[in-house]
DNA sequence: GCAGATCTACTCGGATAGGTGGTGTCCGAGTGCCTTGGG
DNA sequence: CCCAAGGCACTCGGACACCACCTATCCGAGTAGATCTGC
């Protein structure tokens, strides 16, 4: 189980969008320098959370990203997937099936009891981080923090 | 979020194991062909349950691996995080106190809310793994399965 | 027949190469803003 | 003074190398059991 770093990229690149006025636009290079991350890869993330519908981006002058909802119906997990791909960590090859010691199909009507288990720890794991939104994240942080982020991240001219 | 592919191996090993009297011991390459994968590979990750604990090993003739308690009192966690290392898969790396936003230490004293409910999410992934024993595992199962278990996996002589 | 030492064969454990996915970087296509010229 | 067209600078999006981790494999150290010999 490893999450790429990236990760905590976006989500902070995404909660600090939920701190500005909703229209704002931030391109690609504020947020990069605000985090001391690297541009380019950071672009590739963000253009992911894109197609997953999590972002909206605008091209050309004072263009950028700004969240695609509202931040009350944006979830942590939807970000986490965006990235990730969502694809169940454990992956069930039917092991049972193979080998000198195979159980013949007609046994195997049911899902393998270990993979059952594993898919509820990840519906629990994923249930837990639907029940956080990026609003929630905002509502947490001290009240200095957003203002200090729309004051840094409030385009030139 | 991504398990190696070797977690199934040893989960379905262990499994195994639960499903043989208690003092019986299995060589690795017994179990390698029971499930038809690598026979090397598979002993590495085995010697990792092993220093975790979990398991218990004997060289020589008639030597190999068996459970190192009895099954009820080991979780599908303990194989999991044997074989994976335990590590939180989301690492804070303190995003909001580096680059050009870095908030002042003052105001980091509680700590990161992002990383608070991921680490929250992966506590509950690892409740509902804890939750349940090889034992439990067993008993799910068939009675046809434990019994050809015992059966292909009894020592010759 | 029995005890002891030896010998063998089987076991695990760590050190060693190769492939796949995350990490980091670059350049091109597209678009909105600003300027500038004319009416 | 107002409007429209052109230029331009800034933006995102995809294609290209690099590195770490998982996968796969080998060989050596150690030990329990079986054997063989002597009493």
């Amino acid at each position: 189980v490893k999450l790429p770093e990236s990760c905590e990229w976006v989500l902070h690149c995404a909660a600090a969008l939920a701190q500005l006025p909703a229209a704002d636009t931030v391109s690609t290079g504020q947020l990069a320098e605000h985090f001391g991350v690297p541009a380019p890869y950071l672009a590739k993330q963000l253009a992911h959370l894109v197609r997953a519908g999590v972002l909206a981006a605008s091209t050309g002058p004072r263009g950028g990203f700004r969240l695609a909802r509202p931040a009350e119906r944006i979830t942590v997990l939807d970000v986490v997937e965006a990235v990730d791909g969502g694809t169940d960590p454990y992956q069930c090859r039917e092991l049972r099936q193979q080998g000198r010691g195979a159980a013949p199909a007609a046994e195997c009507t049911e899902p393998c009891a270990l993979a059952a288990t594993m898919r509820a720890a990840h519906d629990a794991w994923r249930a837990s981080l639907a029940a956080v939104s990026l609003a929630d994240i905002v509502g947490t942080l001290p009240a200095e923090i957003p203002e200090r982020t729309r004051r840094l991240l409030a385009r030139p001219r």
